[in-house]
DNA sequence: TTTCGCAATGTTACCGGTAACATCATCGAG
DNA sequence: CTCGATGATGTTACCGGTAACATTGCGAAA
């Protein structure tokens, strides 16, 4: 109140240190490190702490000792039916912590995402999580020299350096195939989505052809040229299904393809599984409640923002999660199989 | 690198400044107003900063100016199909301007909420994001004192002090009414959430209520004990269809009841809207694959968003949003009439 | 030529905490 | 009774920026 800066006209540690009759460090201490401050200290503090509705500045903080409490996390999408379930358990245990999420999207977009991570840098976020092992070279570069703990998720590549939760991507491509191969179909086609911007689509598709090719069938790949996923999905359909050698099974990149193409073929007559068995990725949350219900499989994301969320918090050295850090997290995906395949 | 704590080991101003041969106060203005620094300058500056792979540290540069670049903002849950739309757009809108997003979930719980927004205040966020209209008192309370712009999303109260985007709860429930009463239904029924948590679907009821009221018909609620939407869904059902004076139309708070609901039923042998309308509230992703596709009402999620960091913005004084701020912002509903009623 | 105004740059102190080190009181061992 | 270990509290300076005020240089007006 005093300077000739005006400040937040918030109480600081100082006021409360003044009301309390102590030092400011006392103050600080009293919150960080209580039990080594004498019970009739922390009275009084607390006592003025309540009178002044003072609020601790964790800017100010962090630039002190050098490590906030906040955790940036840059993620393709927030509204999409993938990635919501990972933000939301990562958060949450952050939050059960004492940490505060940075939030931003990257839309798929490498150069988003380096926008965001520098963005975010500035910030020296105590951790950093990224999506997929696919970045710019310029975040690769950011990474590298960060000084921070650093995540990947959504993605399983045990030759990368920085910590990785996730799965695999192309073995989710081949269990697809296994499947369908299991239950007699031969003429299996993958739809991939037009979309170049979700890279790891692109591993599924290539366990796919080479779980394909190990089986002595041949991989066919169609790939649309709508962006809308229903309109893409309807293009697939037609493109598979109204030839003369038409395709038994086809796995879509996601359920969103999948369901597009659902439709379009109940539009057009054709009846699943027993025209064309439908096979999709993510079991999205519409998934089941289709006629027919969706074959899909299940990624881990809760487990995924989980997890990834408990290595950061070893890593930081919170004392109330135990257990060593673990650079590799292999978690699992789940077949539903339902009605469509 | 000089003095005896650490630092975060980057570069600083300081060090920047050193290399250029300028004073740091010419290296803050060459990022906060470059043009009032030479041509010169700024070029030895940004060689320095390349040289020196120099990010600037927003926590302290909000520490000293006294206004970070963060905004804050609570959220019932993230991973819910209703407010993820608001989200992205709000982060998006904001990321947009050079700010960032610090969100956390409340799972509709006041006290959650309250532990949230005094986490975030320690912040000294630019600005703080509410949804809907209900707080604890002590939320208020902080509310009240903040300094920095505070907006409530997700609701419409003109009488209410906060900045207000959204759209009236009650309005909704009336406006449910009014599209089964024109199409001839008389005994219509709403099934609430049991969820007292979700205070909002409290005034869709209540607008229910009135205008059945004023319709001269007799309001008919029920409250589901389940939990689970989809079983509770059921519950209401089994409870207003199996009697001898059926509803003729059900108004459900969600589009989750309502899915539950027609599910149980159709299992059950039921036909919609033949033996019954059903009416929704939210648009979910899967309400129009249903069959029958479900009546229901859009709310403006993503304008919430879009319109609620735009306001902020204005009140923030960043020049490239022109207009003045508009305290009170009332967004359409949509009424999507499908199949079901 | 002198003076004034303004643009470009620098100096100093301060934002609100906390690390590092110093000091003081207490208490048991020698 | 003295000394040193231990625990509680205080002093000082510093984290990395920027507000506020000071200074400098230069051109236009008088």
């Amino acid at each position: 109140m005093s300077g000739k800066r005006k400040g937040l006209g918030r109480a600081t540690v100082h006021d409360v240190a003044k009301l309390a009759g102590v030092s400011s460090i006392t103050v600080s201490r009293y919150f960080k490190q209580p039990d080594i401050v004498s019970q009739a200290l922390r009275d009084r503090i607390a006592e003025a702490v309540n009178a002044l509705d003072y609020l601790p500045n964790h800017a100010a903080g962090g630039l002190a000792s050098t490590r906030g409490r906040i955790v940036a996390m840059v993620i393709p999408n927030i509204s999409g039916p993938i990635f919501a379930n990972t933000i939301q358990s990562f958060s949450d245990e952050l939050n059960r912590h004492g940490y505060q999420l940075l939030l931003a999207s990257s839309y798929f977009s490498v150069e988003k995402e380096e926008d965001a991570v520098r963005a975010f840098l500035g910030w020296s976020p105590a951790a950093l999580v990224l999506t997929s092992q696919y970045h710019s070279e310029g975040t690769e570069r950011l990474i590298a020299k960060a000084t921070m703990p650093v995540v990947e998720t959504w993605d399983y590549v045990p030759e990368r350096k920085p910590v990785q939760v996730g799965f695999s991507h192309v073995d989710v491509g081949r269990q697809s195939v296994e499947y369908l191969h299991g239950k007699g179909y031969k003429r299996i086609a993958f739809v991939q989505n037009s979309l170049i911007g979700d890279l790891s689509a692109l591993d599924r598709r290539d366990g796919y052809i080479a779980r394909m090719t190990e089986h002595g069938l041949e991989p066919w790949v169609f790939v649309p040229t709508q962006a809308d996923p229903f309109e893409a999905g309807r293009q697939a359909v037609n493109s598979l299904l109204l030839r003369k050698q038409p395709a038994e099974a086809i796995i879509f990149a996601n359920d969103n393809l999948a369901a597009g193409g659902m439709l379009a073929g109940a539009r057009a007559g054709m009846r699943f599984p027993e025209d064309c068995a439908i096979f999709g990725f993510g079991n999205y949350a519409f998934s089941e409640m289709l006629l027919p219900s969706l074959t899909t499989i299940r990624p881990p994301a809760r487990e995924i923002g989980e997890v990834a969320a408990l290595r950061i918090l070893q890593t930081l050295g919170e004392a109330s999660v135990e257990g060593p850090v673990q650079r590799l997290n292999l978690l699992d995906c789940e077949l539903i199989a339902r009605e469509s395949a």
